[in-house]
DNA sequence: GCGGTGACGAAGC
DNA sequence: AGCTTCGCCACCG
């Protein structure tokens, strides 16, 4: 991809995201080949919010399943309501079955 | 051009 | 086994 920046291939990583599936930012990190910059993934996730509102950056929780971003997404639950939406199951800011529904960017895309 | 930042991750205690 | 600390590296001011 002619991404000029890591943030844009972060963004085009998380649009590939499928529906009722989740990742983590160092998954992401680790199919961009920066996994050591995981920090990165995330803190493109929250400019993503105000330059690419249509990312589903709620697809995207850290590696224990954690909806570590819920506070920067709304005033309330609304991460939690749209992992729902997606199918999938969200209890106190977790995901659940969260290794079932994990997406793993290195391996279903296949470098 | 440098320092601060950060929705993480792994290691250490 | 749970909490704390350090590292990491691209972007912004």
């Amino acid at each position: 991809m002619q991404s000029s920046t890591f943030y844009q291939d972060v963004y085009d990583v998380v649009k590939l995201i499928p529906a009722g599936r989740v990742t983590s930012y160092g998954a992401i990190a680790a199919y961009l080949g920066t996994k050591g910059s995981s920090r990165l993934v995330g803190y493109a996730m929250n400019n993503s919010i105000k330059t690419e509102a249509s990312i589903p950056a709620h697809r995207v929780v850290n590696r224990n399943g954690l909806l570590t971003g819920k506070f920067h997404f709304g005033p309330g639950n609304e991460m939690k309501n749209l992992l729902e939406q997606d199918g999938l199951e969200v209890m106190d800011n977790q995901v659940k079955n969260f290794k079932s529904v994990f997406w793993n960017p290195t391996i279903e895309l296949e470098i």
